[in-house]
DNA sequence: GTCTATAGAGTGATAGAC
DNA sequence: GTCTATCACTCTATAGAC
């Protein structure tokens, strides 16, 4: 008798990790198959549109995680700067201190952004307009937000592929570590940019 | 008549175009035939290892390019400044100023990655080490350098991923932009991280 | 009977190796 | 160009719930 799974959910973390770790063309039906337990017929019951629709699917459900965990936070905690290292504890916990990867960076970078690029820019810009707007609230004017918001995301994104290239997670959790303290000490100060040269802009070097 | 290739070397820029756009998994060797002008015969006698030995040239001569023109310099021009000024130019010259994406990167994230482990490593690490030295030689205290070094090759990293995502290569120009910035200041104080904060760690927000 | 969830043989196309 | 393996996918068959 057929086990049932009677939900197109039940296979969505199976499915997720599957194509974090082989990304799209990487991840065969076979596999797919072989790592749900479901066979085709299964997956095309829930997937109609085949792996296209399972990798948005899967896209969906991770944007949908950040957006509970990281950005709503980001937009409505009192506290920007509670919400903030909110942000920070998830993306450590969400991206396993550096042991995983990012789904949504590995399809940007793969052959198969263009199918998925509206999915891919949503989750960046939208990460990136609620953290600018969580640092304005925390006293930013908007054009450093800005700045910062962009440098933070990239930043993230970056080290986790350090970390895979370099096959050290920890390289990950140092850049995390770095990217709070900054924060934190620009909590501090209004205007960082002009702060970090107290008057000289062509002293001499090496003190 | 067949026109004749003759190098190995002639056909390396195709290829690694092909590779950096679709990838090791999205650059079949159909479109690698198209691309390069050659047949599968010619391409097996070039490169007896198939796909996989035509990616790992690929990266040795990316390997190389950098090896000329940034990690070199880095290690061996006299004046450090200048070497991380010409780092950066270099960097936004090969990667088109964001418009193209790192391949050791992509291989990086990418389901081939054990296939390419050593010179993906190699890579990141031959790059960190000698930004690293270049930046001690600059003044910095070791363990700033390091951080540093790790910092700047991951925010060009994600600046590639972001860049990308958002289909928005000016960002990545910005990233650059800010990178060179924060490091000139970081150049004329020797101690960054104790300077930003001058004395309170407490103060109230929001001026 | 209808509907949903299942399995998997079978499709043509295309992959990479040689 | 030829080869075999594998690809994404289709389709038929089947089970049980209602």
């Amino acid at each position: 008798m057929p086990k049932t799974v009677n939900e197109r959910a039940d296979v969505l973390p199976a499915l997720t990790e599957v194509f974090r770790e082989h990304g799209f063309e990487g991840a065969s039906l076979s596999l797919i198959g072989e790592r749900t337990g479901l066979g085709k017929g299964s997956l095309y019951h829930f997937f109609p549109g085949g792996k296209e629709e399972m990798a948005s699917a899967v896209l969906g459900e991770i944007d949908a995680w950040f957006e509970t965990n990281v950005f709503k936070p980001l937009r409505e905690e009192g506290d920007p700067q509670r919400a903030i290292a909110r942000m920070f504890r998830a993306v450590d916990d969400y991206f396993r201190s550096g042991q995983r990867v990012c789904l949504v960076g590995v399809l940007a970078l793969g052959d198969a952004r263009d199918r998925f690029a509206a999915q891919i820019h949503a989750y960046f810009a939208v990460w990136n307009d609620a953290l600018r707007d969580a640092l304005i609230r925390a006293g930013r004017d908007e054009e450093t937000a800005n700045a910062l918001a962009e440098d933070i995301i990239g930043a993230i994104q970056g080290g986790l592929v350090l970390a895979r290239a370099l096959d050290d997670p920890i390289s990950f959790q140092r850049t995390l570590g770095r990217l709070q303290a900054k924060l934190e000490r620009a909590m501090d100060h209004p205007d960082p940019l002009s702060r970090d040269v107290p008057g000289a802009a062509g002293l001499p070097r090496n003190p």
